[in-house]
DNA sequence: TCTGGGGTCCTAGGACCC
DNA sequence: TCTGGGGTCCTAGGACCC
């Protein structure tokens, strides 16, 4: 017999700073996104007093300073890092192992029967030494399907009877956890969805599992049918069937203030179009089009209000900054106006391929190699060095636009000069 | 309802082809 | 008053995920 199983973080990024300062354990902390803009990550206490996901934090200022909530801004590079450590521990004792989110991944075990001492057992002591390498709790649900797995995860989470391991082994089983199971909490369900569902009486993923197929289609697409049959243990989604490179790459953050100059607006476009096409390099791939957009602050009520977006087909696929960036250039000029106070501008790439079917292919202007010599170059100096360090003269120095982040925590793992220091 | 950012897949409808 | 069939490609938009 085969079983999927989804491991997944708990409160991912708080966990990362508990594993770094573990004062904060036993307190209620949460994480902010950028600009420290909203919650994205919180601890049970700061659950327990019903400070929601993706709250703004303005709204929660009185609960913070009631409750004495420790508050940290985003820190990928830190969560990043310890992500890799969390996976790269787990790699080790699963096959198939499918990372698929920062805080979640996929993997199998095909002869179930024949393990020693047994799955259960066997999952827990997984997570006993993923603890013990990365101070990381991790839940870890087990099933036939990946969508019943992700149901057997949640239930680990939400039962601490079961030591954070959750296995969905036979089919009364899975009705009877399916049958208490909320419809909005499965995998593929999200606001309008469920809406639809409870205005039709469907209130469990029980009651879900049992609609007629062609009334599933026509309202929520294949996707809602595949979701289906996967409740049944009929697997419609597999490991292995994961995209071989990024179908688009895009890199948008907010200003950390509002803006209204034009040369401001470009050195940001051209900061994040660094950062876009080192992602492209990094995967070996080159993207054919390039958008571009912009946008004032859509909730202000007040206004005026602008925005823009514009896409242009180069004429070979690239992943030079340079390059790109004098395709991106004349279409934030197209799509500026002035006299507004902007609050985000945005590169998008796509049509990505891999670098080695470019070469096959015969171009009409076919690309100069200077390019891809001086973007390894500056990867090169830039890894070594720290980002940045070698960049386009246009992206500027004035980084006053940049993200706010004013709850930082240190980069414990990336930086030596944040390095934990004990005494 | 969401004041974050970065992705995915699916469908309807229009343009255009023979 | 009636009036082809069959196909592809592209785009916008809607739903979802973490």
């Amino acid at each position: 017999m085969r079983a999927i199983g989804i491991v997944d973080c708990n409160n991912f990024y708080v966990s990362c700073l508990r594993s770094f300062m573990p004062k904060l354990i036993g307190q209620p902390v949460i994480a902010l996104s950028n600009n420290d803009g909203c919650v994205v990550a919180r601890s049970n206490e700061a659950k327990k007093i019903g400070i929601k996901m993706g709250q703004p934090l303005f709204q929660i200022t009185k609960k913070i300073f009631d409750y004495n909530v420790q508050v940290f801004s985003s820190n990928y590079e830190l969560f990043g890092d310890m992500s890799r450590r969390v996976f790269s521990a787990m790699q080790r004792f699963v096959e198939e192992f499918h990372p698929y989110s920062v805080d979640e991944a996929f993997f199998s075990f095909n002869q179930v029967e024949q393990m020693q001492p047994g799955l259960l057992e066997y999952c827990q002591s997984i997570r006993s030494t993923v603890d013990q390498w990365t101070r990381i709790p991790v839940s870890i649900g087990l099933a036939e399907t990946m969508t019943l797995a992700k149901v057997a995860n949640k239930w680990a989470k939400s039962h601490p009877e079961h030591q954070g391991v959750f296995w969905i082994d036979t089919a009364e089983k899975r009705d009877e956890i399916l049958d208490q199971f909320p419809i909005q909490d499965l995998w593929g369900v999200g606001r309008q969805y469920q809406a639809l569902l409870k205005r039709h009486g469907i209130k469990t993923a029980l009651q879900f599992s049992k609609m007629p197929h062609d009334w599933i289609q026509q309202f929520m697409t294949v996707e809602g049918l595949r979701l289906i049959y996967e409740l049944q243990g009929i697997p419609c989604r597999s490991l292995d069937t994961e995209p071989l490179h990024k179908k688009s790459i895009c890199v948008a953050p907010s200003f950390g203030r509002k803006v209204t100059k034009y040369s401001t607006v470009y050195e940001a476009l051209a900061t994040y179009l660094a950062r876009a096409a080192e992602k492209l390099r990094k995967h070996q791939s080159a993207a054919g089009v390039v958008t571009v957009f912009l946008h004032t602050n859509r909730f202000d009520p007040i206004g005026p209000h602008h925005y823009g977006s514009m896409s242009v087909a180069l004429p070979h696929p690239s992943s030079s900054t340079t390059e790109l960036l004098n395709y991106a250039e004349p279409l934030l000029k197209a799509i500026w106006k002035e006299g507004y106070d902007f609050q985000k501008v945005g590169v998008i790439l796509n049509e990505i391929m891999p670098v080695e079917h470019q070469q096959k292919l015969i171009f009409a202007d076919s690309p100069d190699p200077r390019h891809a010599a001086l973007s390894q170059v500056v990867d090169q100096i830039n890894l070594r060095h720290g980002r940045d360090k070698l960049r386009v003269a246009a992206q500027g120095y004035d980084k006053s636009w940049k993200i706010k982040q004013r709850y930082k925590s240190p980069c414990y793992t990336t930086k030596w000069s944040d390095i934990l220091t004990v005494k």
